[in-house]
DNA sequence: TATTTTAAAGTTACCGATAACTCATTATAC
DNA sequence: GTATAATGAGTTATCGGTAACTTTAAAATA
């Protein structure tokens, strides 16, 4: 590979000369700049970040921690994190932790070892706690994505799960549905935990009993809720309508009941959190809470840019990204 | 941040001494060993893999580059890779090139100064080549996937284009299509050029004229074919059938269609290659010819640290991944 | 003409690791 | 008891850049 030593030496000048002409700095005469500036063309020089990161003590690299790459939401969630990423000059380092907190960890140590300037971070749930305080004790600036984890404050971008799991089992209520069941992720996410809430709130609003013989816990990442929800079905009163905490949750749930001949939204209704992207766009069917996806990396990335170069930010900044009800057709009255 | 000095002296041992425990090199006996890790433990010590990257002339880094993240083709191949990455010990930084050449050329400039040990490069199409030929120039070692490059022989993983176009045909003409129309890719990308051909192949095999009013050519990544659909559909003999090149164009397609009140498969039949995942979970509709993404991904990896790691590993080696007919009900008999 | 200023370039040390070699000890052989 | 080998650890140089300082020579000033 080539060096900053070979261009010097072939333009006659010094490594630091070259150096300077890289990176615009110091005074170089307009001549040795051309002259340098052919040379590195002519040897296709390209710079060695890794020894630039050494000197310079930053990578220009930021990381992105997901927890399921397949889930449109996640995916959106990339392409507004890469584009701002791109835009502020930085390089992404990618990492899906699969809901997995071990590889939630390794990813925390590569992340640690390849010295990123920041992190852009959705955990996989409260016991990432220990991740989070990981990054924290080496001084890795982060930006909290989609879930809090107690015990830790730091800038955060989440969505209104609360607020949108109100709206959704709202509609439902609306709609004429009295038994309403919930199909939710796990409670060490926040996010099930405030879809929870919602969904009880919603239902106390309206003076319908909680009913916990309705609720399903699964994880958000892989649905298996098949026994679960033949309980749920064989009961004496069976919900006529199900909110699912995310689309994961809902496709899995749809496909088992239409796998049972129970047609949605004719014999039971359904909703979820957060949009299907393209599915929705062949087929507008689900009735969703969608969260703005590519917002929330696009934004994630331009507080940590902020926080990493911006000396005088606020110290934990929340922002709280409101979703909105798509009314289709998984959901009719009663 | 810690360095090996820093435990060199709360060790009382040279930083040689810290390195050899850390890479399990050299001769050191039990007690030092246990003395080092015990200080490495306490101060929390991570590996700078810079400077690491910067001796070894090696980053133990992966580049993935794909052309669209939110498509579920891409995004099941990234899985792959992701786990293939791991399980060899590689980081994998990410790249997103949108079908676009220029963003391609900023990711290679970036896979180039971090000095990454291979690439997993799926190109925007022929005008790749240029950027390909860069990274060989700068001798880092890449597996093709997906699309071939005309002028550049490697390692590749592709699918079966011209073929899966074939069987989707002729299942169409099967169904007692003779009036088909193909909403293609781009021509300057390897499979758009391979899908036609597998599509005018299964026409002439069954004596049915090649019509050139029946083919659109499109992007694959954003569909907008609103105005040539038009044209298409009325036409004094439209076509009773579309094969679209790809999931995206097939969504597009489909969506435009029902804006018009033109319903799938009743009034026209759509079959597309590459299946769309949660979509097709939810609602198994359109009949595809789908590709082992996840595959396409791990085997990437494998022939790419093949590559990297065997010296004996034969030229260019190509695999074909094999794509399969999955019939849902977008296409109906004539 | 002597002195100061300024522009342009070069020197040196260092970032954090590792390879290759050297240097003490201690163990073994003759 | 001396020569040799084996063990455990340390020295030094280097990877490819950059910061901070120094040097050189020409231009400006007195």
């Amino acid at each position: 590979m080539v060096t900053i030593y070979d261009i010097a030496q072939k333009a006659n000048v010094s490594a630091m000369t070259v150096s300077k002409v890289i990176n615009n700095t110091g005074r170089i005469s307009e001549e040795t700049r051309r002259k340098v500036k052919k040379v590195m063309e002519e040897l296709n020089y390209i710079p060695n970040s890794n020894a630039r990161s050494l000197v310079l003590q930053q990578t220009q690299i930021l990381s992105l921690l997901i927890t399921d790459i397949t889930n449109p939401f996640y995916t959106s969630l990339a392409r507004g994190a890469e584009d701002g990423a791109k835009q502020y000059g930085y390089r992404l380092l990618f990492g899906n932790s699969d809901e997995d907190y071990a590889k939630e960890k390794d990813y925390v140590d590569m992340i640690l070892s390849t010295r990123v300037d920041g992190v852009l971070f959705a955990p996989a749930g409260d016991l990432s706690l220990k991740n989070l305080e990981k990054l924290r004790a080496h001084n890795i600036p982060f930006v909290i994505m989609d879930r809090a984890v107690p015990g830790i404050e730091s800038d955060m971008i989440c969505g209104d799960s609360k607020e949108g799991a109100r709206k959704l089992v709202d509609y439902l209520i609306g709609l004429g549905h009295r038994r309403i069941a919930l199909v939710n992720g796990s409670l060490d996410v926040s996010t099930a935990r405030l879809r929870y809430e919602g969904y009880a709130e919603a239902l106390a609003l309206q003076g319908i009993p909680l009913d916990e013989t309705l609720i399903i816990h699964q994880n958000y990442r892989d649905y298996h809720a098949d026994d679960h929800l033949e309980q749920l079905l064989e009961q004496p009163s069976p919900p006529t309508a199900i909110f699912a905490a995310n689309n994961v949750l809902a496709v899995g749930v749809i496909r088992d009941l239409r796998d049972r001949g129970i047609r949605v939204p004719e014999d039971i209704s359904v909703v979820c959190f957060d949009d299907l992207d393209l599915s929705s766009a062949l087929d507008p069917f689900l009735t969703v809470a969608a969260q703005p996806a590519y917002q929330f990396g696009a934004m994630g990335i331009q507080l940590l840019v902020e926080r990493i170069r911006g000396s005088s930010v606020p110290d934990s900044r929340k922002v709280i990204l409101p979703s909105e009800l798509v009314i289709r057709s998984s959901a009719k009255p009663i």
